[in-house]
DNA sequence: TAACATATGTGGTTAATAGTGGGTTAAAAT
DNA sequence: ATTTTAACCCACTATTAACCACATATGTTA
């Protein structure tokens, strides 16, 4: 799926006592105008909190309104996205308020990691994402074949 | 993959205090005027940092982007790439600021060595290169199957 | 070959921005 | 009405980026 964000780069901050967390400047500036500072937090399919600008999720939505209720895969999928999406703005300082069930999703305490992927930005745990990096440190074949794929 | 890039050549430099590295100009003159002076600072495969043209680096992202979040493989795969990956502009005298989680990466200490391989720049702990050259004398066999592929 | 001119690499200072914290007011809930 | 919660505003500090200055190296011309 094209997109005009193109978000990357890793970024750690702290959650604050107020559960701000602070947007990394350099993915903050690439918000359009029109997506003046709207964006959609919900629950990402890891432990963690997905963002997509505001005309980003508009274009999920519309994909996801293609799928059938009748998968119960589907379903599942369907439900654990929308009913967890928020939509919220960013202050005038560039932060937001997390909201408390996905704090609790994606074990948020303090040091926080935030990692640009694409046309969404993910939200981590900084403790849990080195462990899952470690842990799914890919030599599976499926990986594997993906490099072959993708020429870097 | 073809590209209008191509660098070669070595050479010695210094990481300053303020972690600026200075891009040789032979390279940097060879920056097409289209990529300004724009380009993505990330972990290469090796114990270094690999610096790409951002045209170069767009094309790696339109290979990404065909990827869905939906494939676990896919995700671990797309955060591996995307996190440490900065896009930055190297400054009026032709440097720029090497990330801090890159530069322990590379084991950068203060001698660095800047080496242009093909469509891209490495940048690495000068000892360290010197070691992997002795120590990766690589097997006459995986060279005698390159010969098959590569005409030189 | 000597003198000059330009380009390159290196260093530091200043100004702007980003990140962080807290307080006040308005809104909502009990 | 009272307490709690969330939005908004203001202020401080640290970091980053822009700017300036200079020495060495390279190249050119007389």
């Amino acid at each position: 799926m094209s997109s005009q964000y193109i978000f990357t780069g890793e970024y750690s901050f702290n959650i604050d006592s107020k559960n701000r967390i602070n947007i990394p400047a350099a993915l903050r500036k690439q918000f359009s105008s029109k997506d003046k500072k709207t964006f959609v937090v919900t629950r990402g399919i890891d432990n963690c909190a997905w963002i997509y600008p505001i005309t980003e999720w508009k274009k999920i939505q519309k994909e996801l309104q293609q799928l059938s209720s009748l998968s119960k895969t589907n379903r599942i999928f369907l439900r654990n996205h929308l009913r967890h999406a928020n939509v919220l703005k960013f202050d005038s300082q560039g932060r937001f308020v997390l909201p408390q069930p996905l704090i609790q999703y994606a074990s948020i305490k303090k040091d926080i990691t935030i990692i640009g992927v694409l046309n969404k930005i993910e939200i981590w745990n900084s403790k849990l994402l080195n462990e899952v990096d470690k842990s799914e440190k890919v030599n599976d074949q499926s990986y594997d074949q993906l490099s072959e794929r993708v020429n870097i």
